[in-house]
RNA sequence: UCUUCCUUAGCUCAGUCGGUUAGAGCAUCUGACUGUUAAUCAGAGGGUCCCUGGUUCGAGCCCAGGAGGGAGAGCCA
């Protein structure tokens, strides 16, 4: 008999027949007469209840039949006679394939706290929030690649290992096979890298951007969606050693074209979760309504997380420029009340407090901020016509913060050199990069979205690291 | 890396002023119960009080150092 998943089941187009039911224990109840067991095997949130006759069966036989066990079960479809659920299986033959012994199984058939089950994330996947987190999380990736492919979109793969080292973008990993307990030196007692694998130092990416633009100057619209890695000490409930970024990079694109395509983009694979995985949606939403409740009035959430969702989708992104930004919190009532820790002037970057002040109090919606200050963004951003900013753009998001940092690039050769100059960047490092202002050259722009602060965001949940199935961050490498 | 809080049963957490044998709920086990929804009811078992050192007649509680975790900050996506 061929096994039907449980979201199939749950439709009810077998009732009557004799299904095969293969999945993994949540719960099981009764007396002795009569026994119910919820199965799940992930292809949705819900359970599907089988029904077992305890005296067909025998104590013995149902003995193992515990939470967190492997099953097959066959049995006839029916619509339940219970309140909770319209079909069930009456169970014919049950079959344990793997046991869980009850005494030494982590998860219970209870709440566990979150912390608790970072530390045995190889079985927190069996659990609902987390069943319903990496559902979601895979609804996503899927619509990433839907959206850009729909617009024509090049999936480019570029390097993991890369010996560029003048992006800026954060503390590196080396990449190396030195045998680290005895390392060539050369005669100045420096390390040498000439006899390392590569013949140079390489380290893993921290951006694909570079090469994206590359790539992007000959099929005008690419993409990239892979992992990253930063050495950050960072030690936050947003930040991770190794996460997985997207980044478009498209060919003849301003700035404002580019804040388009990213809202247009985030709107979309937003819709397409809200379409695909509404039942683990809900449910999460529920979970953060129950975490609410333990919280002052103040303090909770004025939307579900439905309704944030659906706002998101359903309204545009305010747009402000950075001095509109910096006038904004100089003119606020929070800044006038000394609230901000941190200094507001033109010139700073914006800190977390005033991203938040934006983004939560000011707008309550996603913010797009443009044209930063040239002194505190890359060398590669654009420079704008008034010579002190970049064409930058930043989107933040409610709870989440930065969600997308993104610029026009500088295509203009004498300004990028005299840029990279200014940050120490020598021309012979980027010879590669700088041919594509020497030859065919052209306006373009892109932006770099984090995957794990996206699924954050569409997931409500509150520490990266619970959307990432294996999280890396400083002195963790479990599993 | 900084600030701050936390670490007691499998899990979540109480533990008074430093004082006899360290508690609760849930989970687990045993029993009861004719359709349950994280079933219910009764009973039982279960402890390296994070580690190391110190103060004290006496430390889960006080002090010092260390380890791990949470929240916030910086850096960023």
């Amino acid at each position: 008999m061929q096994r039907t998943k449980v979201k199939e089941l749950l439709t009810g187009a077998e009732e009557g027949k004799e299904v095969l039911l293969k999945g993994w224990v949540r719960t099981k109840r009764g007396n002795k007469f009569v026994n119910f067991i919820a199965v799940n095997d992930g292809s949705t949130i819900q359970n599907l209840q089988v029904v077992a006759d305890a005296e067909k069966f025998g104590e013995e036989s149902l003995k193992d039949v515990t939470t967190g066990a492997a099953v097959a079960i066959t049995g006839q479809l029916v619509a339940s006679q219970g309140k909770g659920q319209a079909f069930e299986i009456v169970a014919n033959t049950i079959e344990v394939l793997g046991k869980a012994d009850p005494e030494t199984y982590p998860l219970q058939k209870k709440a566990h706290s979150l912390e608790f089950l970072r530390e045995i994330a190889h079985l927190r996947f069996r659990t609902n929030t987390f069943g319903a987190v990496f559902r979601v999380r895979n609804t996503l990736a899927f619509a990433v690649h839907k959206f850009f492919n729909e617009k024509g979109f090049v999936y480019m793969h570029t390097p993991i290992i890369t010996a560029s080292d003048a992006e800026g973008a954060g503390e590196m990993f080396h990449v190396t096979n030195f045998d680290l307990e005895n390392l060539p030196r050369t005669q100045d007692g420096k390390i040498n890298y000439e006899e390392d694998f590569f013949g140079k130092a390489t380290n893993l990416t921290v951006s694909g951007q570079l090469e994206g633009e590359l790539a992007a100057m000959a099929f005008s619209d690419i993409y990239t969606f892979g992992p990253t890695f930063r050495a950050e000490n960072s030690n936050t409930a947003r930040h991770l050693a190794e996460f997985w970024m997207i980044e478009p990079e498209m060919a003849f694109h301003d700035l404002k074209m580019n804040a388009d395509l990213a809202e247009e983009f985030i709107k979309y694979i937003i819709r397409y979760a809200l379409e695909h995985n509404r039942e683990d949606i809900e449910f999460l939403g529920q979970r953060l309504v129950e975490e609410d409740k333990a919280k002052p009035q103040n303090e909770r959430q004025e939307m579900t997380l439905l309704e944030k969702l659906e706002f998101v989708v359903n309204n545009n992104f305010e747009r402000v420029t950075y001095t509109e930004a910096v006038d904004i919190l100089m003119n606020s009532p929070a800044y006038k009340k000394k609230k901000f820790q941190y200094e507001v002037s033109w010139g700073i970057d914006l800190q977390s407090e005033h991203e938040r002040y934006l983004v939560e109090k000011h707008f309550k919606k996603p913010v797009i901020v443009t044209d930063y200050p040239k002194d505190i963004k890359a060398f590669y951003m654009r420079l704008n016509d008034d010579g002190k900013t970049v064409a930058a753009m930043d989107i933040l998001a409610p709870g989440i913060g930065e969600i997308v940092g993104g610029s026009q690039r500088e295509e203009r050769m004498e300004i990028l050199v005299e840029r990279m100059k200014g940050v120490g960047i020598e021309e012979e490092d980027l010879w590669w990069y700088l041919d594509t202002r020497r030859f065919g050259g052209c306006p373009h722009a892109g932006f770099g979205l984090g995957f794990e602060r996206m699924v954050q965001f569409v997931t409500g949940m509150g520490n990266i690291r619970d959307v990432i199935p294996f999280p890396r961050t400083p002195k963790n490498a479990e599993f």
